[in-house]
Formats: structure tokens, C-alpha cells, sequence
DNA sequence: CGCTGTGAAGTGGTTCACAGCA
DNA sequence: TGCTGTGAACCACTTCACAGCG
């Protein structure tokens, strides 16, 4: 493995070495994707047991095979120790750090219908790195209600606030058909990561980073396996689970 | 869940290939995974637009290349016409007929809090082919409320309920201490899908199907991918956007 | 002639199996 | 000896490029 050289600011990565090139780590996506997991649970783990891990046992807590787990942490230089395991607390360090959560991130959440309002008052947020700055909503029924300390202002200061808050992150909630213009009002805001639960692609320039959670396809995802299993087994007489199923849980 | 064997039996099946082997269509797990994609846009472009669509226009409304859209389809025996393209109508019945969707399965939601309290009130499942029939919590406090017209029973119903109301698919909202239990009772009540919004990793036996959904997870990659843009702009002195991102939006 | 369907090539990710270090 | 770190084999998916059909 080459990029040993994690950090790019000396001093600001937990582990210094020497001549740190500017270049990040660019670790394989499907690599990030697991890296928050193993992040929860070495955090779980670090509660209660001892300050070191083996990759078994750390594989198994986050649900992934050893092997996978190693050559996740090798790209990241990797702080094992061989024949004993991973230092736990330097380990949290390292991934948070990769991750960017020891700088904590301001989000703004913008639509606070039904689902708006239940992230609003998520605490996996702020107990997990960020805190929710803002709330924006197009309604003005809505404007001035209070959700959680915070107040929901008009959609049409998205754009002034979000440079006063130095906004990185912004959750869209609203409805599929408002959802590109809430991005397009975001991008204009200068935010670059967007989290999108509106079921709609969102067309951003090539800087900006989407990712889309849509709670319905992921219901479709699952109805597609019910249907393939009940099409399976030959005469399903009851509820009795039966079949060759696919041997592990299905990944995210 | 005693599901009747639609899957196999002829006449069920929109297009009836000629001989038609009983054995399920195994599709490409990622192909999957975008079936529901293509589905919302096609429903989206029916409404408006020419009864045909050119692979190219679909792929853009669905947000992905012409190309592996064109191979997605062909999986599943391919209902478009050289020079033309695919017939909205027999393509939506098509993956809606794979992905299962033609029976509303029924599913159940343990856990009303925050999270649980909205996703009880999206009205995007029931749009898209999923009734919740039940709710369950396991705080007596909470038993017996009603919401959206359902009331809210206690986790020990849950057994005897899932058999009645034949629950195929479980979404768990619990916090992530009970995740596990709750995975075990639906387990119990012969539920073989769940859709886990718990953070934390379920252990099922092969044949049940998991998904997990963790907003924070999302919000971490999103802030990687921020750490990363931030450590390449040399100094970012400003909210400009600059750098060569990647030249597309992550996926989900 | 246009667009689908698809072999073939390319890419990225996973798993294996073991070298190498504590 | 035990466990990490990693080349190499393997596998799944994507993309290319074009044959083939309407």
C-alpha cells in the first residue's frame, strides 16, 4: 500500500508522518461507504471492552467479512499491530479524521413536512457530527414555528443564511416537484454535499456530491426478494420459513 | 406469509413468453436496485408524454447511461422495438410484475417515535404499492394512539398480528438497543423482508432479506466527500466552487 | 436509418491465501 | 504463534461498440 500519507495538514491528522503530500487518500467509494460503519461500531465497542480489536472481531460487529475489513483499513494506512490487532481509540481517531467529523459540519434541512420534522428532531445527527443550523420551509404557514430550538425560516434566506452559517451540507425533504429547485437555490448558496429524500433526480454540477435515500424504492428492493423467494419455493403451505435464501443479509 | 404463487403461474405474468420456465428472472443485484428508478420514471413521464421512450430518454430521466439501461431491461426479456423504443405501458407492467408490486404487500412499522411517527404518514409507500397495516411500539404509553387512522399496538400483538394481516415486509424505527429483539419477534412471525433504520447490525437466518437505512451514515459520506473537496482547493478562500469534482453525482 | 440488444473489453471490488512482523 | 497487510485470482458490474432488426 502506498498512501501512508493520510493526513495533508501536519498536525491535524492524528498520525504525522513525515512529508505528508497534499493529495487525500482516495480510497475505492464501496471503502467510504463502510467506514462510518465501522466507525459506529467501534464506538459501541469502545464502551465496554478492551482498548484493542481484532479484525474478526471488529469485522463481525459491523456486519462484513475480516478480509474486507482489512484491506478497507490498509487504504487508509492502517494502525494494527500484527499478532495482537487495532488500537481502538487510535482507530476511531483515524476514520473520523479520514471522514472530516472532528470538524462538525453544518446542515440545513430544507421541507418540514412529515418527514422533515422527524429529521429535524433526529438526535442521530448531532450525536453522530453534525448539527442541523437551519430550517427552511416554502410554506408560510410554516415560517416562525419553533422544531427543535430552532426557528423555520422562509426558503427565499436559504441563500444569505447559508453563507452566514457556512452551510457544507443541505437535506432536501420536500416534495419530488419542489426538490431541483431547492438544489438549484442550494448550489447557488455554495453548498456542495446534498442529501436528497424528494423520489426525483437532481441534475447539480459535477462538483456537487448527491446522494439519495428513497424509502419506497427500498421497499421495491425488498418486495423484488419476497417475490423472488415465494416463487422459490414450490407451494409455499404456510409461514414456515423454508428455501435456500441468500446466505447473508442484503447490503445497504 | 402464505403467498399464493403468483410468480409462476401463467396468465399472471404481463408478457407470456411462449414456454415460459417456472425459474425466477435472477437479475443482477444492482439491477435491481434500479428497476424501481426506471418504474418512478416512467410513471412520471406517462402522465405527459408519448406512449413510446427512446432508452436515451429514459436513462436521463432515471439518472443513469443509455447503456446500462438498455442492459438492465434486456434482463428481463426486453420489451422495446428496434428504431423505436420501449412501450411505457407494457415496460411499467413489466417491472412492476418483476419487482412483485402487483400484490400490495402488506407491512408492518415497529417503533413510533420521531423517525416512526413520519414514516407512518409518508404517503409515498401506499403510492407506490405498500399498505402499512400495523404499528407497533413497546411503550404502553404509546398503545393505543392512533395514527393516520391506525392505532398503535403493543410489540407483544406483533406475532399474532403478522400472521393475520399476512406482514410481509417489517420497517424497523425502534431505537437501536431494541433493533435486534424486534428483528427476532418479526423473524418469529415468519416477516422474511426488513427494512432497519436502527444503526446497528441485525442478525437474521439466510433466508430473511435486510436492508438498512442510517441517515448518519449518509451525512458521514456526504462529509468525506467534503473533507476531500475542502483538501483540494489549495486554500479555499472563499465559497467558490472550483476543483474538479467528480464529474457526477454519487450514487445512492 | 435509428434504436435496441448484446458480445467483448474494461473497471472496480471482493475474496483468497500467505508473507511478514510483533 | 497469531494476526495484520497485501499480491493475485476471482467475480460482478459497467461501458463500449456494433450487429441485427423494425
Amino acid at each position: 500500500m502506498s498512501q501512508q500519507r493520510h493526513g495533508v495538514t501536519p498536525g491535524n491528522a492524528p498520525g504525522d508522518r513525515a512529508g505528508a503530500v497534499p493529495a487525500f487518500p482516495d480510497l475505492p467509494e464501496a471503502t467510504i461507504a463502510r467506514l462510518p460503519e465501522y466507525l459506529r461500531a467501534l464506538h459501541n465497542l469502545g464502551d465496554a471492552a478492551a482498548d484493542t480489536i481484532s479484525s474478526e472481531g471488529l469485522a463481525a460487529a459491523a456486519g462484513v467479512n475480516s478480509a474486507k475489513l482489512r484491506k478497507d483499513l490498509s487504504h487508509l494506512g492502517s494502525y494494527g499491530t500484527r499478532g495482537v490487532g487495532y488500537d481502538v481509540t487510535l482507530l476511531i481517531e483515524q476514520i473520523e479524521y479520514v471522514l472530516g467529523l472532528d470538524q462538525r459540519r453544518a446542515v440545513c434541512l430544507v421541507g418540514l413536512g412529515n418527514l422533515g420534522h422527524a429529521l429535524a428532531g433526529y438526535d442521530g445527527f448531532a450525536s453522530r457530527g453534525f448539527k442541523i443550523v437551519a430550517l427552511f420551509d416554502a410554506d408560510a404557514s410554516k415560517v416562525g414555528e419553533l422544531i427543535q430550538g430552532l426557528e423555520v425560516r422562509h426558503i427565499e434566506d436559504l441563500g444569505r443564511v447559508a453563507v452566514e452559517e457556512n452551510i457544507a451540507i443541505g437535506v432536501i425533504a420536500t416534495p419530488a416537484l419542489a426538490a431541483q429547485a431547492v438544489a438549484d437555490v442550494l448550489v447557488d448558496a455554495g453548498v456542495t454535499s446534498i442529501l436528497n429524500f424528494a423520489p426525483c433526480v437532481l441534475s447539480v454540477p459535477a462538483n456537487v456530491d448527491v446522494r439519495k435515500v428513497d424509502l419506497a424504492i427500498e421497499l421495491q428492493i425488498l418486495s423484488f426478494h419476497e417475490h423472488r423467494k415465494a416463487s422459490l419455493t414450490a407451494l409455499p403451505g404456510g409461514r414456515s420459513a423454508a428455501s435456500a435464501g441468500n446466505q447473508e443479509a442484503v447490503g445497504s
